[in-house]
DNA sequence: GGATCCTTCTTCTTCTTC
C-alpha cells in the first residue's frame, strides 16, 4: 500500500491512499479476470528494453531503504504520533454472579390450563421497606456517554421548542405510550379478539392508538398463552422490583414481552438502548418471585410505530438474555455502590 | 385529598454526491 502510494505519486498523480487501494484491488481483479492477451505490456518491445529491465532487476542496493523511507515520511508527514490505545481492561464481572434462572423450577414446554393472566398490583404500603425499581436503577446508572447524548438531545430540543414546548412534547410522548399500553391490555385480556382468524379491528380503538395497534398486528398473530399482564415482579434476593408488561408465548417460546412506542425506526436490537437490560431484570425477578410458579428465559422487545408501519420485534434468546442479565447485575452493583467514573462525563455543548 | 411510586419516552458523527 505504502509503495503503491509512492508509485502513484512518482507517476505524477496524487491519489489518496483509500482510492489507491481501490485502484489496486480493481487492477488485481481486472488482471485475474482478463485474458492475458489484453495485457498492455504485450505490445512492448521487450528486446529493446531488456537492458534497462536487467539493470533495474540486478541492482543489489535499492535506492530506497526503510530508513530513507522513514526519513522521507518524517519530512512529508511530520513525526508519527501514536494514538493512545484504549486500556484493555478485563471485562467487568459481577461480584456475585446470581443466577437468572431458578433451579427449582422447570422450563415449561407446554402451558397448563390457566385462567386469566396474572396481574399483581404494585403495593408500596407504608411501613414496607423501600425497594428500588428497575426503571430507577437504570436511570441512575446510565453510562457517561448515555447521559451526555441524552442531555445534548434535551438541550437541542429545548432550544428548538422552548421549555414549555419541550415539556408538552415529552408529556405527549408519555401519553402515547400509556394509551398504547392501555389498548394492549384490552387486546391481550380479551384473547378471543386477536386469536387466529379474528383480525384486529383497529377502528375499535381510540384514533391516537390505531396506528400503533395496526403496527403490532402481525406480531400479535404469533402471541399465545398470555400468562401475565402489567404485573409486579420482585426479586426475592436482589431486592428490586418492576412491573412486567406481558408474559406470553411468542412463536411458541415463553417470553417476557416489552411493548414500546417510538418515533424513530428501531430496526436493530442495538437501537433499543437499555431495553434488553430491562427485560432481563424482569425475567430474573419473575423467576425468583414466589407469586409465579414458572420461569422465563427468553424475551421480546416490540417497537411499534404510530403510522402503522409494521413493528420491529426483537427476540432476545436465552443465551443473549443471560448476557444482558450479567450487565444488569453490574448496573445493580453500580446503583448500590456508585462508582466515581460517572462524574467524569463530558459536559454537553452549550 | 395529597404525595409518592412505576411506567410511559428521549441518545448513537456528519457532510457531499448522485
Amino acid at each position: 500500500m505504502f509503495v503503491l502510494s509512492r508509485v502513484l505519486f512518482c507517476g505524477g498523480v496524487m491519489v489518496p491512499e483509500r482510492t489507491s487501494l481501490t485502484v489496486c484491488q480493481f487492477s488485481v481483479v481486472h488482471r485475474l479476470t482478463s485474458p492475458r492477451k489484453n495485457s498492455p505490456y504485450s505490445s512492448v518491445d521487450s528486446e529493446r528494453y531488456s537492458s534497462l529491465v536487467k539493470s533495474v532487476m540486478s541492482s543489489r542496493i535499492s535506492s530506497q531503504t526503510p530508513e530513507s523511507l522513514q526519513a522521507e515520511d518524517d519530512q512529508v508527514y511530520g513525526p508519527v504520533v501514536k494514538a493512545q490505545m484504549p486500556s484493555r481492561n478485563e471485562p467487568r464481572v459481577p461480584k456475585i454472579l446470581y443466577s437468572l434462572l431458578n433451579s427449582e423450577r422447570a422450563i415449561e414446554t407446554e402451558d397448563p390450563e390457566t385462567g386469566p393472566p396474572t396481574r399483581i398490583m404494585l403495593n408500596r404500603g407504608q411501613g414496607r421497606p423501600f425497594v428500588p425499581s428497575v426503571t430507577r436503577i437504570l436511570q441512575q446508572t446510565l453510562s457517561p456517554e448515555q447521559s451526555f447524548y441524552l442531555e445534548r438531545w434535551k438541550r437541542r430540543m429545548i432550544a428548538e421548542l422552548g421549555e414549555e414546548g419541550f415539556k408538552a412534547y415529552s408529556q405527549n410522548l408519555f401519553k402515547q405510550g400509556k394509551d398504547f399500553h392501555a389498548a394492549l391490555e384490552g387486546i391481550l385480556t380479551s384473547a378471543e379478539t386477536w386469536k387466529s382468524g379474528n383480525l384486529l379491528e383497529t377502528s375499535e380503538f381510540p384514533p391516537e392508538v390505531q396506528g400503533y395497534v395496526q403496527s403490532i398486528s402481525h406480531v400479535l398473530e404469533d402471541v399465545r398463552a398470555v400468562r401475565a399482564i402489567e404485573s409486579t415482579v420482585q426479586h426475592s434476593a436482589l431486592n428490586y422490583l418492576g412491573i412486567v408488561d406481558c408474559v406470553a408465548r411468542y412463536k411458541g417460546v415463553l417470553c417476557v414481552i416489552d411493548w414500546k412506542t417510538s418515533e424513530k425506526p428501531k430496526p436493530f436490537l442495538s437501537n433499543t438502548y437499555d431495553n434488553p437490560l430491562q427485560i432481563a431484570a424482569y425475567a430474573g425477578a419473575l423467576n425468583s418471585d414466589d407469586n409465579y410458579k414458572y420461569q422465563v428465559e427468553n424475551g421480546l422487545i416490540v417497537v411499534a410505530y404510530k403510522d402503522g408501519t409494521p413493528a420491529h420485534a426483537h427476540q432476545v434468546n436465552a443465551e443473549l438474555m443471560s448476557e444482558y442479565w450479567k450487565t444488569w447485575l453490574l448496573r445493580l452493583e453500580d446503583f448500590r455502590e456508585p462508582r466515581s467514573s460517572a462524574s467524569s462525563s463530558p459536559s454537553p455543548e452549550k
